[in-house]
DNA sequence: AAAAATGATTGCGC
DNA sequence: GCGCAATCATTTTT
């Protein structure tokens, strides 16, 4: 009601009332210079300064009149078309926002996240923490892995329901001002298409506050991926049995410690590690073993001893089964001794001895005398194949001990 | 606390 | 995609 005199007497401009609201006195002239209503508007802005003057209940009677008066929606077309002219045609310029490439960007990588998305269960990740929990083999990963999960549900949910919020106060204050808007058409210059275009900017400024809030929780996922996934953080040591295997199947395959896809996974599988573990571990291990062999080659031996000894093993039992030695330790510690001091006859001792060959051949280049010698040798013939493709300074300049060393135990 | 060891990552060439 | 080399960021050893 107070909107209405307000507009009524916005209209009464002409008569030298400054009032800045939608009418401008230049919109009434051209108005009434449409000729045939000139009368009636005439009637009708006497009858509107004539308000103020009445008493409210004629008042109210008045203004029912004028709304209904056939001039009624004439008027207020014309003047919604002047306001869409002048107020609307200066900020109504910025339209058309395409699909903003940065809240596309935002979407995809919730999307990729499983933030957004279909829900893969909330309680799917505590299930998941408890069979981890309770199961057999609590391998370190799949906790951390659980837990990683269960703080990424937590976002999930903390988004989800935010972006509820955020969509419902939107619908909630989109509709109230479109109530608020519909109710004052009736009494302003406001039309449909002003309506839709307030809409559209609510629209606009929720969801930029939904992007803020995609955008933080894409800063949370990155922040829980760091702090969760880049194993260097949480990094732990393989077990000693893990670590043995691999030196075992390094040492073992000297010649050739390039385990294939099937290897990887039997020896992941032993060790309780993944597949890229395994590729990493080969990775640093020959980079390492090849850029300092001297430092290796006491573990080399030992494992090589190891292995030996297993191959011995395995063969007395295959062949002979009568003999009267099955000793474990012993043949270890045996084989040891001999590393250490004089060279034996044993199969360890030989065995060891060509790992120690493997890196006085790759030195002199001559590993006849090596292969001559036995069992072990063939599948060394290879040997200087993976480590001397890009290695001249570590091999031909080891500092003293690896090569003095081997000729020693050889010699 | 410093140094060495170690698992993982990154950049590059093939 | 793989392997190498350099490097990082921890963990373990000294």
């Amino acid at each position: 009601m107070d909107d209405q005199t307000r507009m009524l007497t916005g209209l009464t401009g002409l008569g030298g009332l400054p009032q800045p609201d939608v009418g401008d006195p230049d919109s009434v002239r051209k108005q009434q210079s449409l000729g045939q209503p000139q009368q009636d508007i005439g009637d009708i802005l006497q009858q509107i300064m004539a308000i103020t003057d009445e008493s409210l209940d004629e008042a109210q009677a008045r203004k029912h009149a004028l709304n209904c008066h056939r001039m009624k929606p004439a008027l207020f077309s014309v003047l919604c078309e002047i306001k869409e002219k002048t107020v609307l045609s200066i900020r109504g310029v910025q339209e058309e926002d395409p699909p903003d490439p940065q809240i596309m960007r935002l979407d995809n990588m919730l999307l990729a996240e499983g933030v957004s998305g279909p829900e893969k269960g909330g309680g799917s990740a505590a299930a998941a923490a408890a069979a981890a929990a309770a199961g057999g083999s609590p391998t370190d990963s799949s906790i951390e892995h659980s837990d990683y999960r269960a703080k990424l549900a937590q976002i999930r949910q903390i988004y989800h329901s935010e972006l509820e919020k955020y969509e419902q106060a939107c619908s909630e204050f989109t509709n109230h001002v479109m109530n608020l808007l519909r109710e004052q058409s009736r009494t302003r210059p406001i039309s449909p298409k002003e309506i839709e275009r307030m809409v559209a900017i609510i629209h606009r400024k929720f969801s930029s506050i939904q992007m803020q809030l995609k955008q933080s929780t894409c800063e949370a996922v990155m922040i829980l991926r760091s702090r969760f996934l880049d194993a260097r953080r949480k990094r732990r040591n393989f077990n000693k049995q893990a670590t043995e295997v691999l030196n075992e199947y390094f040492y073992s395959h000297l010649s050739n410690p390039y385990p294939s896809e099937e290897a990887k996974e039997e020896l992941a599988k032993k060790c309780g590690i993944t597949v890229s573990q395994v590729s990493n571990w080969f990775g640093n291990k020959r980079i390492r073993y090849k850029k300092n062999i001297g430092k290796f080659q006491e573990e080399a031996n030992l494992y090589a001893v190891k292995t030996a000894v297993d191959a011995a093993n395995v063969s007395a039992q295959a062949s002979q089964a009568n003999s009267p030695a099955t000793p474990n330790s012993g043949d270890t510690y045996l084989g040891q001794r001999s590393l250490n001091g004089e060279g034996l006859n044993f199969t360890p001792s030989l065995h060891l001895q060509v790992d120690t060959l493997h890196r006085a051949t790759h030195l002199t280049g001559g590993y006849e005398e090596l292969s001559s010698s036995g069992l072990f040798t063939p599948h060394r013939l290879d040997a200087n194949s993976w480590q001397d493709t890009t290695n001249p300074p570590s091999v031909t300049s080891p500092p003293g001990p690896p090569g003095s060393v081997h000729s020693d135990t050889s010699n």
